[in-house]
DNA sequence: TGAGTTCGGTGATGCAGATCACACAGCAGT
DNA sequence: ACTGCTGTGTGATCTGCATCACCGAACTCA
């Protein structure tokens, strides 16, 4: 599958597939959206609520790649050679240390732009990012993109709001990370986090999320023991529950009164 | 002077001195930069380096006010009234905590956008500011702003840079808290990021920074004593020293290998 | 001149959580 | 079935640093 493994950890590099050699049969089992226009992101993601005019621009410019599961899409301190709207799956934005260390900074949902500071500010890539399912990316070079938003007024104001979301999420990371104490803490508030897209089942709330513990300490700054000894924890006070991928909250009154102290 | 103080806390509010009652005499012992064709930020901050007609338009929208040191511009969880640019003075850019710890994200240096997230994603302010010295700064409401922005597309691009400066400073201060374990590794990485603007005298780095031991703390997610040790630690050794407001440091070299390791 | 305040310096103490070192379960590949 | 690998569960240990509790220095203010 043209991917072969990066010496000592456990991330891939690959031939991204483009959508050229890829439109007759569906890579890593994924359906392939060509058109923005077409596309069910629509709604809800920043790129895709453009004028018809700028989506159709932006249509010409744009390649459509698909990507396997634990690709990297690109490294941090790579020079910036341009965009990735992430049109579906999911991608950890990670920075990591000499020590060989990681936190991740963020999981990227579909229709987030990835490396846009970089390309914005015309510097690296200052993180990693990294697919956690088979993904789909459209790639914007980066003299294109910047030519686009020039011209594009929607688009730059698109632009200036995504970043201004992204600024924003990373400040409530640093608040998280930085102002408390315990894990527990910030274990149950990362949780909450996750709540807000749950469903109510059997009187819980449910929800899925694909990390293992290992990514969940990263998440928060914390090592993977102790987050299995506070999950552990929390499962014993019938607080909450992490059952394989999916999330299972039952007392959430508890749990933010765990987030808040 | 207008300023009284908040209860508990060393903060003050105050009724902000707008340009028009202090032209006459500088306030706060400041002289007054009220045109921006003519400031001398132009050359190294983003706005100032608009074209002469977006120049003049901003102008027009922008009221240049003065505070003491120790003013709350804003405070976090206020609605966004519209950005201020940083003309002259410095600030602390802080996310506070229920029981009263402050984490500072990051020290606003003339020239910067504050309060520009949260204007241009329509959000409320994330971060409260608080004036480090007698500060300058030029205040532009938020429906003026945003149609500024929207009129004027060099504008909004410079927007869109300056709020992917934010977030790579942002990604930058959570790979420093969250990777590193020690309290020295980032005291020492922080010394370096300030070495950056020193000058060297008698075999040494020489800055100069007035900020107290807490504030350092707070910038590293630390405690005041523990700064304060380390600091002692460093200066028996040779490595640096912080003599009230001047930072001295002797072996750069060896600083280095402190923040890396 | 003395009182109040903010800052810096230092010792003693305790604990959360990193780290190490296992053991086991589930799953894929051969 | 056997081997490997990845992810999870747990105990034992060890330490960095937060926290508490002081004290003295420098500065402001009446």
């Amino acid at each position: 599958m043209g991917a072969t493994q990066l010496a000592g950890t456990g991330m891939t590099h690959f031939q991204p597939l483009t959508s050229f050699n890829s439109k007759a049969n569906s890579p890593y089992g994924m359906p392939i959206v060509d058109d923005c226009g077409s596309c069910k992101l629509r709604c809800n993601s920043f790129f895709c609520s453009l004028s018809n005019d700028s989506l159709r621009d932006l249509d010409a410019i744009k390649h459509t790649t698909s990507y396997p599961e634990g690709a990297l899409v690109f490294v941090e301190g790579q020079a910036a050679r341009g965009v990735f709207v992430l049109c579906q799956g999911r991608a950890k934005l990670m920075a990591t240390s000499r020590d060989g260390r990681t936190l991740i900074l963020k999981i990227a949902e579909p229709g987030e732009i990835l490396g846009l500071h970089a390309v914005v500010g015309g510097t690296a890539y200052e993180v990693t990012v990294e697919t956690l399912q088979p993904s789909q990316l459209a790639f914007i070079g980066r003299d294109e993109f910047v030519k686009y938003i020039k011209t594009h007024g929607d688009a730059c104001l698109h632009a200036a709001q995504h970043l201004s979301r992204d600024c924003q999420a990373a400040y409530d990371s640093m608040r998280s990370i930085g102002l408390s104490h315990s894990v527990t803490e910030k274990l149950a508030r990362l949780l909450l986090q996750w709540s807000s897209n749950a469903r109510v089942v059997d009187g819980a709330l449910r929800t899925k999320l694909a990390l293992t513990h290992e990514e969940i300490a990263q998440l928060i700054g914390s090592s993977r023991e102790t987050v299995t000894r506070t999950l552990a924890d929390f499962k014993k006070r019938h607080v909450a529950e992490l059952h394989g991928s999916t999330l299972l909250i039952w007392k959430r009154a508890e749990l933010e009164g765990l987030a808040t102290c």
